[in-house]
DNA sequence: GATTGTGAAAGTATTCACAGCT
DNA sequence: AGCTGTGAATACTTTCACAATC
């Protein structure tokens, strides 16, 4: 789903699905912060809650990695930690460039589930002259000249564009150029790629407007039910209760060319 | 897919598929530029290509809403525009909340594809004291005590959570409970919330781990086939080629409880 | 007795391919 | 002749439900 590589026909197990593959990073969390108050193994049931998701999909997700569970007990917490890092590729180090220093880089920049998860800040690189030399996160901000030169000699295969959406393509380009396979764009275009290049997007706009289509869907609902329905206070229920059917991830990058998220169109 | 709300049963068509929902603001962006280069209509091919899918798929989707094209010679771009955009609930106004003024916050609240599609940010709120009153994007920050109070007054039914994760859960009950029935998450866990409350993640994270996997598999793919891997410097094609065949939008809240994006774990 | 691992069933989504309209 | 709209075919995902195992 996410890229224009099918992956691998798979002569034995080797086909983990996507939609599977996009969770293992959700297991993982809730499997890091069971892991920090030591609780030795897990059930599917409980790691399913921790995680948002039901028990027979964990089960099954689990069984395309391999049999790592024990019957009547549960999961080791630690070795299951490991096999799904191994899983991911995140034992290796990953160097990560991000182009594009505005707000979202800063954060993007400052934002500390990275290098816990194998992945580096290489490099942080903008257009704009003045920000040169100026350290942001700790990281010293690079111009755009030297991007080529950044990508080759840390050996980046993974970038981050945050930039507006009338630069990401051409960085894009230029990225590509240098070596990086992989990119995730924030910027709101669909980027043209070479085959063999993944790319995904993260987009503000677009899950803003998934939630108004179904808030729309709500107070159709109501109205048909013949309520009045003076704008938010049709709410009347405890603040807690049961956890969300289902939270997606607002990652997978399903269709093409997302709607990314935070600069202006 | 993205809510713990079961979508209609449905009498007649009314039955959108999520995956559809999903990609009609991406649809939706590529007519409006068409729309702005005054262009009259377009082919399903054509906008297919702007948008990043193919043609058939869009075709499908456009199915679901009605028959809005011409035979033999294509959809009217104005009218389309205007038929999604009602279809998504973006015809009417949406005040928007943000929690948490951080970069993250900053970011979003500076993002200029909010106007333009309905969105409206009503106030920005952060749990600092010394932030209060601050101007943001030209929106003075409010204290986390008015949070009630303000989405009462302007009648918010969305909230944006981009505190860190500590806060998110509690953040999230007091939105819900002041009437907030569709929350966009960027702390890193799950939330919590009632039966009728929808939340859709984005998480930095994930996506760069779901990216770390399929590089991984790349580099196995080079080795297997007995090539040396130097790092980043096995790319040789073009910077510019065909578009990545499907660059999935990071937007699903597929699975349940994603994780979201911008704070330290 | 508890809990995994997994075939088989059910539900969704995508793609094909062409009849039908302009 | 060109392009949409859509049934039918295919592919993927989730859920069920239970035999296998500890």
């Amino acid at each position: 789903m996410a890229t224009g590589r099918t992956h691998r026909p798979a002569t034995r197990s080797r086909g983990i699905p996507e939609a599977t593959v996009a969770r293992l990073p959700l297991y993982l969390r809730a499997l890091t912060a069971l892991s920090e108050r030591s609780v030795p193994t897990v059930s599917s049931e409980e790691l399913a809650a921790a995680a948002g998701v039901n028990s027979a999909k964990l089960r099954k997700d689990f069984s395309y990695l391999g049999s790592y569970g024990t019957r009547g007990v549960g999961y080791d917490v630690e070795y299951l930690v490991y096999q799904i890092s191994r899983e991911l590729g995140l034992t290796q180090d990953w160097p990560v460039v991000i182009v594009g220093v505005g707000n979202l880089g800063a954060a993007l920049a400052n934002y500390g589930g990275f290098a816990s998860r194998g992945f580096r800040v290489a490099a942080l690189i903008d257009a704009d002259p003045a920000m040169a030399g100026k350290p942001v996160a700790g990281i010293p901000v690079q111009h755009t000249d030297e991007l080529e030169k950044i990508v080759q000699d840390e050996g980046v295969s993974i970038g981050v564009i945050a930039t507006p959406a009338g630069a990401a393509q051409q960085v894009c380009e230029r990225l590509v150029a240098a070596g990086v396979t992989s990119i995730l764009n924030f910027a709101p275009t669909v980027l043209s790629v070479p085959d063999g290049v993944d790319v995904r997007k993260v987009d503000l706009s677009i899950e803003l407007q998934i939630l108004a289509f179904h808030e729309q869907r709500k107070a159709g609902e109501l109205a048909a039910a013949g309520t009045v329905v003076p704008a938010a206070a049709s709410h009347q229920g405890p603040a807690v209760a049961r956890r969300a059917a289902d939270q997606e991830p607002v990652t997978d990058q399903g269709p093409d060319g997302d709607v990314p998220a935070v600069m202006p169109t």
